[in-house]
DNA sequence: CAAGTCTTTTGCCCATTATCAAAAAATGCA
DNA sequence: TGCATTTTTTGATAATGGGCAAAAGACTTG
């Protein structure tokens, strides 16, 4: 972990938060003396189960994911992916500061710029932009989460797969694919075949 | 439609929101001229898809559900039940106050309280208690939609038909079997068999 | 480069669900 | 009550995914 941010990746964030939230820039520069730069390693914990995620962080390079471990089968289930341009945090924990259900982890090694809770709590006092911010995050997380059930309740697993190359093709080439039949409910042979039968096509 | 609200249901309302949110029957009192009682019938209509939802609702009897078409086999998807003690309202469309994606509607004979929009917001902004019931409520739908993705990711349509069992033991004598089935993300004939054989446990 | 490890694919068989159609049961209504 | 309609169940078959084990392929790393 390291304190320097250079420029381009800042600018990135900038971009991203100003697009995001329709902000100025001015308004962005308020956020700037809080953020930090993380790496991780692959492997390493963005944030583990029953402790409280404290931090809200923008993917710079690499890919997160947050799974649980089911008692019946004691493997893992992955609940969520993370990757380039995007937010990686446990929503429900870091809003209310409670501990959290899922061990978040750097499924390659990565590199995020990241902000603490109470430095994004300030910024939502002193401004409404960031107050808007905080708005707009919260109903992104209710968003994905909606996306997330309707796809199980209108898509087949090919769809959800064909969806997510669509949505995330940069993990195809840094993951394994057992990550990814995990994140789409499926075991890692039927993916297997799903991916033959599509390129059959 | 009447505004004649029965003592005893609007005792059954404060009870419930004051247990909820945390707040004083003083402070539930603010709200009192604000709540209208409906009555739908069967089949009406409590919002429309592309219509903004414009009521928050406590349901006092009856059972309402959300549900899109599917463009590719035309039929009704349920993504959400609502039933006794519970709030009816199409989240998304109501805090952002943009066109619903759903279809939300009564499934049996139902009578609910309900409380406008802005009559809402301006509570929000008279008490802390209330805005605490607006945060409450915002993590509610997204918790409800969370658990829907898990089990979904964790669970069999048989054990997923359990739970709904437990959760909503009322809505299985008003409700027809398909809209259960629909909910679970399963066709009909199979729902059937599934209660088949757990019939024989 | 080669051995060892990790990841993905394949083969096999089984259980469950989808699909379509028809029968049976339940319900509503005259 | 009896007919018509709606809802649920059943039957038969096909498609899909699960589970297990083994093989094949990729990737480390000494």
């Amino acid at each position: 972990m390291s304190n320097a941010v250079p420029t381009t990746d800042f600018e990135r964030l900038a971009l991203a938060i100003t697009a995001f939230a329709n902000m100025t820039s001015e308004e962005f520069t308020l956020s700037a003396p809080y953020w930090v730069q993380r790496s991780y390693r692959k492997g390493d914990f963005y944030n583990e189960h029953r402790s409280v995620c404290k931090h809200l962080g923008f993917v710079l390079n690499g890919a997160f994911r947050s799974y649980i471990i089911d008692e019946k089968t004691a493997d893992e289930k992955n609940v969520f992916l993370y990757s380039g341009n995007q937010f990686v945090v446990s929503f429900k924990s870091f809003i209310r500061q409670i501990p959290c259900d899922y061990h978040t982890q750097a499924m390659t090694d990565a590199t995020i710029l990241s902000i603490g809770f109470f430095d994004l709590m300030s910024l939502y006092q002193k401004s409404h932009a960031w107050e808007r911010f905080g708005r707009l995050l919260a109903q992104e997380a209710f968003n994905v989460a909606m996306e997330r059930t309707e796809s199980f309740l209108f898509k087949s697993p090919e769809e959800r797969y064909l969806d997510l190359v669509n949505q995330h093709p940069d993990i195809f080439n840094t993951v394994p694919l057992y990550h990814i039949s995990s994140y789409l409910g499926i075991q890692g042979p039927s993916l297997s075949r799903i991916r033959k039968r599509i390129s059959g096509k």
